[in-house]
DNA sequence: CATGAATGAGGATTCATTCAT
DNA sequence: GATGAATGAATCCTCATTCAT
């Protein structure tokens, strides 16, 4: 008479991550729109009135889905703290976080897919949610920039504000690309090796005057 | 006996265009997937069965949109050709480019925003499609680093094919940040100095060692 | 200042006539319900518009369709009187009506098909309508069944009423037949040769006992 | 744990039984055309959409209702084998077959109906599949008639292909009658009797002469 | 009169969500 | 707890009909 114990905490987690893996694979495939519970609750091979037992609704599931793929992109990028004290030090820490992201797009395919590619078209909320995500991204970013201007490795006269926006743009179009190559292990060797030249030394040949707007 | 004179080609051509305005702001505001045909039509006051007299279902005119979104910024973008000398005229060039691009996103909010933030997310075809106008705009910029790695005042030691899809991915993102911005204005003028900084010069201090991968 | 001389009675006519003609053909390839006003009007070349100003709705054109049909199918029964007074006279004044029946079936084919095919479907006052027709049909049939029965040239025990339906469901068939068939005027002669034989004559073999039922 | 169990075979096969009668009914009363769905689920009580997780779409549940209207009538034709001796045999065995038929029009209206009045109708392909049964119950007469022809209880100068046709158009005129007769019972048994008698004695009187056509 | 651009009522269909089992 | 049968809100799209030109 004791019944079924209840699912425990731990019970209900491990199932919604498996949903949120499932949501996010179908998301990244067909687009969120595009997608029925069913084909999720088919994914996992359970019945689709299921899912309701641990989503309110097909929209918190997309919500979940997106703060899984923020929480993994952010732990591949916050996996350091802004300390380097030389441009070295601090090309090395690029190395380690590029690698780290780069590793998250090969293994989570899905995930860093929905969040370069899919995200900002659901709606309104959505694309505020993946704008203040990327804001964080940058935040992230920026810190390592004002730690490199204040170390004296990097210039005075830029504004780490966009800068850390403009690198993490091109960090990311770098995970899409890796997403779309034929060879993404050669493109994803490409990418790393050539993102921290662009922003650091930039592509303008030494031996070019330096800009007129500047000293 | 002569009838109401059918339409004109430039008539309908017009009309078309109308509805691709209306489309693209509703689209723009709502996404593709919560945006009704009604809403289009209520847009421009007409009944939503006209918007079937010029596109013959909801997916054609989100493509007719898409098309004139990458007409719009492609014709912004391909503004001028790779002839630069110098660094300075290559400079020059690359701020009529950004002008053009930024002017076209204060001025098309929602065509560009559509192109920049929606696109992706519609559905797999469509996604292909602005996959293949980001490579065509690459292209673009790449036949500028190319030139000037020839006439010398780029290095010789960046991928170009890479470093256009980087560059781009700065400056769309310069455009989703000019369009999400209180006063876009200066967001225009602050991102348009800094993104040709950043990518020609880097933000290394120029004391700082080359990297040890390179001479 | 005298304007266009308002269209005379003759002229709507023809033009309706046309209309009718055009109309039978689409609906009977592709069903009343399937046909589109604006097919039967580029059948004529003509604006859609323009078919509003002869009958006033869809349903009016089919209605009016379907009278034509009927009118053209009793044009061709009832050419003749029932004043046979020999089975040889019945003989051949069956085989005159055949032949304007079958003749009209090869010559029009959409209004036959129409109104032996089409017609039941399209909805309850239709059916009515055209149920209506084949009891007039039959009373055609049957004023020749009862001239037969009353000059002795027919048996005295069958039921004309029933009769003349079965007859005429016989005969609708063959048109039905002809209608299909390859060789239609191969069908039409078999069809022509066969129904009076079944009828006058029966199938079974002459040294056949009577029926128990009967003397 | 074990969840709604899935519904087995016999059940879906019930349920589309029962859809297929209500649309039967509803289609019968209202034409295919002019019937929507949510008539059909009013029917039985269910709400619209469950219609379609038993049937794709509107046109495969017309499909269904067709192939059981045929199989029905089918059933009743086919009841027996073309294996009489006599004509009194072949008498017999038309009064069992027509009992049966009668029988299931009085008991099916809606069925039987829709198979002799609204098929036709429907769009091009309805029709094909009507006449493909029309002639296989075409088929199954004209066995009996080449029984009887071989056995000798029939004349030799007919072609029981055709008069297989005839006999078939008759009796479903019959069926018709009887549907829309005021007495269906008495109209059962007048057709009952008339039928086998015109297409086996004829309706000359046995004085008449031969045909002029004939021996 | 003729025309065809515009309209919107009407209906088929989808699929997220509910809830009896 | 899990399931999937049932539901009906939500929308796309068609096409008969109107009426300004």
């Amino acid at each position: 008479m004791a019944g079924r114990p209840r699912q425990t905490a731990p019970e209900i987690e491990q199932k919604k991550a498996e949903l949120v893996r499932a949501a996010s694979k179908v998301f990244a495939e067909k687009g969120y729109a595009q997608s029925q519970i069913a084909d999720i609750a088919a994914e996992l091979g359970i019945g689709h009135g299921t899912v309701y037992r641990y989503f309110k609704d097909k929209r918190h599931l997309l919500d979940e889905v997106i703060d899984f793929a923020i929480a993994r992109v952010a732990g591949a990028l916050a996996f350091d703290q802004p300390s380097a004290d030389t441009l070295e030090e601090y090309r090395a820490q690029v190395g380690r976080i590029g690698q780290n992201l780069f590793e998250l797009v090969l293994e989570e395919r899905d995930v860093t897919q929905l969040l370069f590619q899919e995200a900002y078209g659901a709606d309104p909320e959505m694309k505020e949610k993946v704008a203040l995500a990327m804001s964080a991204f940058a935040s992230l970013s920026e810190s390592y920039l004002i730690n490199g201007k204040k170390k004296g490795f990097f210039r005075k006269d830029f504004n780490p504000a966009i800068a850390s926006l403009a690198i993490n743009a091109m960090v990311f179009e770098g995970a899409r690309q890796v997403l779309r190559a034929v060879d993404p292990a050669r493109a994803k060797r490409e990418w790393m090796k050539e993102i921290p030249e662009i922003f650091l030394r930039g592509i303008a040949s030494e031996t070019s005057g330096a800009p007129a707007s500047r000293r």
